[in-house]
DNA sequence: AAAATATTACTGACCAGTCAGTTATTAGTT
DNA sequence: AACTAATAACTGACTGGTCAGTAATATTTT
């Protein structure tokens, strides 16, 4: 054996890659555990690092947290936001492609265990979930607000309570977020989230055409 | 100072008292904390007891979370079954007295915090989310298709997909549960039930009504 | 006195966050 | 181009605190 063949480095500098997959290894890991029960020594093995490197690029676990929402839900919002604003046909088209887009590139990423997390661990982490209160939740309601009150001023829907809808709206998408994460293992098929926004996007047609049927 | 005088014992035997005083605490403190966070000890304080005590009466955390569901969830679940068996009126009363006992006697009750519990424990605690699952949430779907079979079968109700309008149905109830809970306390308003369960009667009225207007 | 009920003190396992030390990389020197 | 600091990146053992469950002991009731 040739001794002098200088192995393989038992570790590299990369400074620049770490936080994105260490970012990337915590979505997949505080969305099977949950953020109280997520141990950081899991996050760094999943990431291919030791804990302390971990606490060279977060100072502690409710950041890393953060990080994760920042990269994995808020370019969606973004992206909705910038849809709304550029939104030149129909009011109900726009609030289609808003559920499409929330049930693909939500639901079917592991992002969508990001709601369960928020929510069951709110009341013990106050500072996430007030995080998540205004930087998600606030937007995504107030975007939704948005949709109905120029469908409104249209005259594409009838009028209705902009609050309670909005949640009317959110609820189905919010339910098949929690439902895979909890309870979809428990059953012998898959939550067909597909029909699920059909059924919903008809039952809301119904729910906000004008009173003497569709206007257009 | 009389030594004779014999001081008030510093506990009594209750055997039958304690369970359902333990049951009572645990459910406050489960929905404060939730599962894994809840200190038995805590759980003990509250009712009075000491830490040794909870383990003559439950054999372990787990079992003492079942029993708060058992007394908690399954006695509304009863009397919601024998309330659409006993119906005789129009199906969308039958949905509209449901959905109003669901919110005032679990929303408004100190059980409104289980939902979250479960949701957020399910992946820590399999044996949790099963028994949640087929005790409770098998039974609410089941008990919702009835109606929607019920109200189909009687020419009130157009043909819809039961299992996505089921979940539909549930989903605004759900998610003012896990609100209030978790969101609630960072709001200056609290969450308007009353008004939501209203927007939501009615957009599931002209979700099921048959085409050509009610049929009655 | 014996049985039943309750308390108190303890054990063992767990984990976020820390830090002294190690290894890779870069810059400087010959 | 080879050798040598100097520095930045990384590691992993350790600490302090927590808590479910258990064992030993005490009090009440019959």
């Amino acid at each position: 054996m040739p001794e002098d063949v200088p192995a393989a480095p038992r570790w590299r500098r990369r400074k620049e890659a770490r936080p994105r997959e260490i970012v990337d290894a915590a979505l997949t890991v505080f969305g099977e555990r949950g953020f109280a029960a997520t141990r950081l020594e899991d996050v760094a093995a999943r990431a291919g690092v030791s804990k302390g490197t971990l606490y060279l690029y977060f100072p502690n676990k409710e950041e890393l947290f953060k990080a994760v929402v920042r990269e994995a839900i808020l370019p969606n919002l973004d992206m909705a936001e910038r849809l709304l604003a550029g939104a030149l046909g129909p009011s109900f088209a726009v609030l289609e492609t808003l559920l499409t887009l929330f049930a693909t590139r939500i639901l079917k990423s592991r992002a969508g265990a990001i709601p369960k997390l928020v929510i069951a661990e709110a009341g013990n982490f106050p500072d996430l979930a007030r995080f998540y209160h205004d930087e998600v939740i606030r937007r995504a309601f107030a975007l939704l607000a948005a949709v109905l009150e120029r469908g409104m001023a249209r005259g594409e829907f009838r009028p209705v309570d902009v609050d309670s809808t909005v949640r009317l709206i959110v609820a189905p998408m919010l339910m098949s977020a929690l439902w895979r994460s909890s309870f979809e293992a428990l059953e012998d098929r898959p939550l067909d989230v597909r029909r699920l926004v059909a059924a919903h996007l008809d039952a809301l047609r119904r729910t906000l055409a004008p009173e003497g049927g569709p206007s257009s």
